[in-house]
DNA sequence: TTTGTTGGTGATAACGTTTTCATATATGAC
DNA sequence: GTCATATATGAAAACGTTATCACCAACAAA
């Protein structure tokens, strides 16, 4: 059955389909030029040429081809979307956002996945520009300043989790050493002292700024970071299952765990648990980004809440007012700690 | 600052930038046709005419418009991708198999999401037609089937996780009841008599089928199963959450609970460590999907393995045998149940 | 020399839109 | 009744590609 059909449709399937202005007009008997100036309302006709026409348009279920028109109009009414990983929480939670803003402004979503690394990034980008997408939103990219900077000039972009000023490209993002800090020393005012840090990817500009609020809140207290309760993770679960590893197997003493992000948090949390080793009664653990999952881990996870969703949002209304769109500027939420189950007092 | 570049800029960065095949033409001194042949490979052309050609797409860096590229060619390389929820890690796992497959192969991506409304999914599938993508993959979808059949005039369509066939439709899914039938002889296997059911979103499909499997092992085991401990859930972890809290406040006596996906089974685990149950010692508990969270969560799920991004692996190769290329046919993996610890034998 | 057969090339006609320009008709002012 | 002025319409020219056709060499076969 499958060799049948794979055999018998050297794909034209859509040829009877292939109903252009052009039929519309001839069943509406008007020209082209009415049928397109009804289509975008570029100018008045007449109330019964419209009737026939929309009637035609019905009949014929009549859809405007986009490569036409975008090749006319040099408008693509499509925007890129760069990911680093399609599957991960972090990125779909801003991707939601940006979608929210896009789609509902009448956008198509181009959405390529750089995963992680930046030449394949770049070749993704190119890709992109060669569509012609009208505009482009990195998440968090690897590019350099640059690289975006050339890029630029073939349309907008705007870059979420960076910080830049270029023309034709516009940035968001969050402190993050503010959020490391603000985690830091909420674990301090709850009386610990010895607080284990899971750093997150390595050079990341976000991992070394929340790993600097945390170096900030200790030395603000009176202590002092210590190298050996410092642990590389790479922002994955997996990564913090190696981390708290190492951590415990260092036999160092530690009452409190920050972990650079939720999944590394969940995956430190499972090698307690591994061990026989209670959260919160016998280690603290505080997260970061406050996931959608995060709520539902047991015990659910104290974090330092990012507004994703909200930041992807704002990216996608900031792509929008480049473009020309009037959408009023959104009010973008900051960090906040989410306290919950997972740290106690000592 | 944002005034001054958001007045100064009224979109034509890339003005500059219109270089098209005729200037290519004009700077090697041929013509067009020459241009595109060499583009395209489409006949020979004398050695020394490729190289000016090659060096003057080299100097302007010029980039075939895809649109009029499309339009000349009806073909777009571009498949829309249709999601319910881009957030959801059911939907990613499946949407990463599909752009391995499919970006291997050069094809971009429309990604969009039909927010688990028929109304809105035939919206957004009409806006992919208009767009003149050459093939759709749906994943479940609520669209009926001869909706379905009658898209599938325009280009051919895959569809993950439901069973139909028709002229230029394939689709895959697994047997949902067998997976139901594993978990719950299982849970039977190892004692439990009394095993409640969170199902899944009402009326769809892969929930009732799992249901069915439930019934079915209960029966086989000369069991038979109880309204009482089926509750109504929705494949998230809020309805998780509630389900769970109705079959607790029921008073019913039960020993597990099998929830129709592992998102509920996570929702149902934070209300029983919210009162105080421990799992598996009090009650036992094993999900559905085995998503990547799963083995991270405390303690690990026991879950029914559906190995989804295989699945929209599969589903992009069909869908390119679909388009005319040449792509093996893929051994797709079974359900399977995955042993985790909340499961306790009685 | 004539006739056919290549292999390489350039004009030019599509593809399905939007937009400009010109034209026909109706409306009003003198 | 003539002239200006809207108003509605259609013909035709783009947009940037690819594909068809026709052409011109060059060369082999007669």
């Amino acid at each position: 059955m499958k060799m049948e059909s794979n055999a018998s449709s050297p794909q034209l399937p859509d040829e009877s389909e292939a109903v252009t202005v052009t039929d519309v007009a001839r069943l509406a008997k008007v020209s082209v030029s009415t049928v397109s100036r009804i289509l975008n309302g570029t100018a008045r006709v007449s109330a019964d040429k419209r009737s026939a026409v929309e009637a035609a348009i019905r009949t014929l279920s009549f859809k405007p081809n986009q490569f036409a028109r975008g090749l006319k109009m040099g408008t693509t009414m499509t925007v890129g979307v760069v990911t680093q990983d399609i599957e991960s929480p972090f990125f779909t939670r801003v991707m939601k956002g940006v979608e929210e803003a896009l789609s509902k402004a009448g956008y198509a979503l181009f959405i390529v996945s750089g995963h992680w690394d930046a030449h394949e990034e770049e070749d993704r980008i190119r890709l992109l520009a060669a569509r012609r997408v009208d505009g482009i939103v990195i998440i968090t990219g690897r590019l350099e300043e640059h690289a975006l900077r050339a890029l630029a000039q073939r349309q907008p972009i705007v870059v979420a989790g960076r910080d830049m000023e270029a023309h034709n490209v516009r940035s968001v993002c969050y402190d993050q050493e503010y959020g490391g800090f603000l985690a830091t020393r909420y674990l301090i005012s709850m009386g610990h002292r010895r607080i284990a840090f899971i750093t997150g990817v390595k050079d990341h500009p976000d991992a070394q700024r929340r790993y600097a609020g945390y170096c900030r809140a200790l030395q603000e207290a009176g202590l002092h970071s210590e190298d050996v309760l410092v642990q590389q993770g790479d922002f994955t679960e997996s990564g913090g299952v190696l981390a708290m590893t190492r951590l415990l197997d260092s036999q160092e003493h530690f009452t409190a765990v920050f972990a650079a992000n939720d999944q590394t948090a969940l995956g430190a949390r499972m090698v307690l648990h591994r061990r026989g080793i209670r959260v919160p009664d016998d280690i603290s653990l505080v997260g970061f980004d406050d996931l959608p999952a995060a709520a539902f881990q047991t015990p659910p996870l104290t974090t330092v809440r990012q507004p994703l969703f909200e930041m992807g949002a704002y990216c996608g209304e900031t792509l929008l007012r480049m473009l020309g769109n009037n959408v009023p500027e959104r009010e973008l939420p900051g960090l906040e700690l989410v306290v919950r189950d997972t740290v106690r007092r000592i």
